[in-house]
DNA sequence: TTGAAAGCGGTACCAG
DNA sequence: CTGGTACCGCTTTCAA
């Protein structure tokens, strides 16, 4: 079933079918109307890849994320979707479960797939792809990854800067002896919110800290919270490197018999949804998302009213949000 | 950048990059040496869109849900996208938020980029699309709407059944007035919810239901419980269409200083993993999103062991999950 | 083992 | 306003 199929129907040529289709050209009421009819009674649908093909363009962006089962990078998507929806643009999304081997073959399908743009919001980026993506011209963004050039922009969160201000919460609240709750993916974003953390709490004298990781899940925070208790360390205070982590470290906690935060606090970051309706509320830091996929579609998506881009960097400012799940440390004589 | 650049740098044809690319026919080792070599140096990314245009199969299927940010959707598309991917295949995820609107332009859209197959696991389906789809030849599941045809598969769960478990086990602790928590999808399961609800509590004498419906998210839960409460109406047990708006719905009753199971016991429906690290864990209904995904997967794939599909129906019937939201009903005298 | 060429299903330019 | 036609980039016979 092709434009040929359709043309032949309505008694006209293939180039005049395409003109309806596309609302190009000055069509006759007449005609159209025959060859919209002849689409119908077909049930003609246009095959996208050859329109791509033949048209030079594929009205598609791609968006890749580390873990889309996370809010954070959901919410991320869904804003850049519906921006590139308002520009006509459709979105291809891709997840890597922080898989460096996903994530090339993701890149290369997008590439394959002639997207427009391409957003890469993960934490397992290779300086190899970096280069690759530099060279292909394509508008890409970074978020947390790599270096702005040429056709990249990045976006950066200040990530110490959030961390610190959890830690000077923290230690104003007491607390000296601190856990970390990490997850697997070494690099990147977690990379950094260690190191951060770690250097937020150098600042301060005799504070302790340990940490573990599970995946970037509910379960992955619990089974890290797990861990890290199992090992007979007793923090006053959990610093959790997102809030999925959090809700699944304050369920480790909750069937220990620890009362958060009478016997320990506990710490997000991101504050998607779930940190508000989790029980107790999650103390954390908020991390812009609509912003993010605000900037992500804008650089992507050439806008009618031009403007020269974003800039190569951007950084956001993360605030602390406080909630319920922090508090005073408890006196050092307690369980 | 394209076959033509890479066969003239390689000295050779197009057909002869071809078949390197495909490691299709027999190729001199030396000759394909030559090719790769090309690729690299060009970074060579071969159009997809010309492959599924010239090769006349896309190597894709279509996933199309309701919402993806509800981890019962998400949870079958991973499932769905792990199978594909182990068959050689992609998968095109589309999010309709409910709307009919969108509904239909995913589905053209995936037509349009000729999925191999499609599932549809929508609430807002309309009979239109359902019969434009029988048409179409391509193998299709529908999860929970339309009926089973030619090409069509349907995955359907007994809900009514779930919620009897849930309307006996609360009727067995006592209670007796009931509030139902739903969403704004109107059509589909949630119309079938609510009536399988309002059913399976007709089957006993003296109960009385009140419902309030929110969007399909956390918000939405704690929305429609807040306007079912604030109505003034008292039920000791609140049925909510599902695990995210029950979780929603625990945080309305917490703010309002109403302890559950205590004070109001409360259900979901679905067993998604929040509903076990909530705080407290939600007392559900299990329904087995890995097992759906992998009949997905296995009716719009040919497996190469053939077998010849599942038959046009598959039931499932779920299971309750006892967990810390329900309790008895407090005494009538209660506040 | 390799090359030439005919499509695949559209788009868009050029005539008429 | 409409038709003819040269591509778009790749796959796939058919010959050599």
């Amino acid at each position: 079933m092709n434009l040929e199929h359709v043309a032949r129907r309505a008694r006209v040529s293939t180039a005049t079918v395409s003109r309806v289709l596309n609302n190009a050209g000055v069509v006759r009421v007449s005609t159209r109307q025959r060859v919209m009819q002849a689409i119908e009674e077909l049930r003609y649908h246009p095959n996208l890849h050859a329109r791509s093909l033949a048209g030079g363009r594929s009205g598609t962006i791609g968006v890749i994320v580390s873990n889309l089962e996370n809010p954070f990078f959901f919410d991320i998507y869904k804003t850049v979707e519906r921006g590139a929806h308002a520009r006509g643009y459709e979105v291809l999304i891709a997840n890597t479960d922080y898989r460096a081997e996903q994530l090339v073959a993701s890149v290369r399908l997008m590439i394959g797939r002639r997207v427009e743009g391409l957003a890469a919001v993960v934490s397992e980026m290779d300086p190899e792809l970096i280069r690759e993506l530099a060279e292909s011209r394509m508008p890409v963004v970074f978020y947390d990854v790599g270096a702005p050039r040429g056709n990249i922009v990045n976006i950066r969160v200040n990530y110490a800067r959030g961390i610190e201000r959890i830690v000077d919460h923290l230690f104003g609240l007491g607390h000296r002896r601190l856990g970390f709750i990490g997850h697997h993916a070494t690099l990147g974003p977690l990379g950094e919110r260690v190191r951060a953390a770690m250097d937020a709490v150098g600042r301060y004298p005799s504070i302790e800290v340990r940490a573990a990781a599970g995946g970037d899940t509910l379960e992955g925070g619990r089974q890290a919270a797990q861990e890290l208790l199992g090992s007979g360390y007793r923090p006053t205070a959990l610093i959790c490197v997102n809030d999925i982590t959090a809700v699944g470290a304050l369920q480790a906690l909750r069937s220990q018999g620890i009362q958060v935060p009478r016997d320990m606090s506990v710490t997000g970051f991101d504050n998607i949804a779930l940190s508000e309706f989790c029980y107790p509320g999650l103390t954390t830091v908020d991390i812009p998302r609509q912003r993010i996929g605000r900037i992500i579609c804008e650089s992507l998506i050439p806008a009618a009213e031009s403007e020269a881009g974003n800039g190569p960097e951007i950084l956001i400012e993360p605030e602390l949000v406080l909630r319920d799940s922090t508090g005073p440390a408890p006196p050092a004589g307690a369980p």
